[in-house]
RNA sequence: AAGUUGAACACAGCG
């Protein structure tokens, strides 16, 4: 009997969702009982899968079997709402959970709060948070840590002082994700020397850092264009042995090709094996994107001809990039050409449609830029506002003020 | 022993 959750576990964990549930349902129905970590293990699967209707099913078959909701649960399906961007059924669940009498405790309400920040609802993570702690709770260092990325991430720079104050209050240390949120938070925001005195003061306080914290250092740095200092920092990684990831080196070779240092970059993906790292999408569309904006086109669409003949499937981002490139040296023509060639493997979205109105613009073509829009429009992706700064740029530029006096409405 | 709750890092568009 032991065998038969075992066997859910596995198909849940080659992210088989379907064929657990089938089993499930099958076994049920001779009368075998599940556990219940069994069911949540189950819910999990289908929330990373994105299904959250079928892993509602699941919360309603356990209930009918008899089986109590417990907080794992609960946790599972407030979690997998939040990772699906669905924060109204988050909080619906979240709240059903006292109602049914499991209290949430820290993790769930962390869970919803983390959905909160990453919706940059801000306020309401706050309110929760207070919540939380009206109803005796306790936050803890990972709940402290994901405030202080959400308020990082929606550059209040206030709200995290004020968190790490209170964190000093309670006595409650930073931890290495902690200081690698506000070293990726200073660099974000430009400010790579605050970064750097807070990679000191960590290490002062006996935390070492990771390679999560090593690459926030180095994008840092790869974004303001000072690689040389990105590899530096690659460097202390490799003499501290802390092993460079697929992250360390899709920073990096983006930062060099984009600082038209593109036979680096390429001695940095021909190295990345050795390592034991494999680059993938996101990779190459850094190198793609970088040779673009180093004016090599011509070299990036080389190099996806040469990525699709080893079976590579590029996404919009690769195709965006592409377009751009072409549109910014006047080969409107070209990209044109891949916006239409792109289908094969997925479709444009806005930003895609935005770079390709703006080389229509540019390149005078404002009649077809126009048709592009309504194409958009027909294809039901939404026009946002820098559809509607490209198009009423080109629309002035292009002594056409009254058509743009129209599209504003 | 481990095995079902929460956290940080890399890619595209106007300015």
């Amino acid at each position: 009997k032991e065998a038969y959750d075992s066997l859910m576990r596995s198909l849940c964990e080659f992210d088989k969702p379907r064929e657990a549930f089938d089993f499930l349902s099958e076994q049920t129905a001779k009368g075998h009982f599940f556990n219940v970590s069994t069911y949540n293990i189950l819910i999990k699967s289908f929330a990373k899968c994105g299904n959250m209707d079928a892993a509602y099913k699941v919360f309603e078959m356990m209930e009918r079997c008899g089986h109590a909701a417990d907080l794992v649960t609960y946790c599972a399906l407030v979690d997998g709402y939040v990772k699906n961007k669905n924060m109204d059924q988050a909080c619906k669940v979240f709240d059903s959970m006292a109602v049914a009498g499991c209290l949430p405790d820290v993790a769930a309400y962390t869970t919803l709060i983390r959905g909160f920040c990453k919706a940059n609802q801000m306020d309401k993570a706050y309110a929760t948070l207070r919540n939380m702690i009206a109803v005796g709770n306790k936050p803890d260092v990972v709940l402290y840590s994901i405030l202080i990325d959400g308020y990082c991430k929606a550059k209040k720079s206030e709200g995290c002082i004020k968190l790490l104050d209170d964190m000093k209050t309670c006595s409650i240390a930073a931890n290495v994700v902690t200081y690698s949120t506000l070293i990726d938070g200073c660099c974000k925001a430009g400010q790579i020397d605050k970064a750097n005195i807070l990679l000191s003061e960590m290490i002062k306080a006996g935390c070492s850092p990771n390679v999560v914290t090593y690459n926030a250092m180095i994008d840092g740095f790869c974004q303001s264009g000072a690689t040389e200092m990105a590899l530096k920092v690659l460097a202390e990684m490799e003499n501290k042995e802390c092993h460079p990831t697929v992250v360390t080196y899709s920073s990096l070779i983006c930062g060099l090709c984009k600082a038209g240092k593109a036979s680096d970059a390429c001695k940095l993906l021909k190295k990345m094996p050795k390592s034991g790292c494999k680059p993938n999408i996101i990779t190459y569309n850094g190198l793609i994107d970088g040779l673009c904006k180093a004016n090599k086109v011509d070299d990036a669409h080389g190099l996806l001809d040469e990525l699709l003949k080893t079976g590579f499937t590029p996404n919009v981002n690769t195709y965006s990039s592409l377009i751009d490139g072409y549109c910014k040296i006047k080969n409107v023509d070209m990209a044109v050409k891949l916006f239409g060639q792109m289908r094969r493997f997925c479709s444009p979205n806005v930003i895609t449609y935005t770079t390709l109105i703006r080389g229509l613009c540019s390149s005078g073509q404002i009649n077809s830029a126009r048709k592009m829009f309504d194409e958009m429009n027909n294809d039901g992706i939404h026009p946002d506002i820098y559809t509607y700064n490209v198009l009423l740029k080109g629309l002035c530029r292009a002594r056409r003020s009254e058509e743009a006096r129209e599209l504003m409405k």
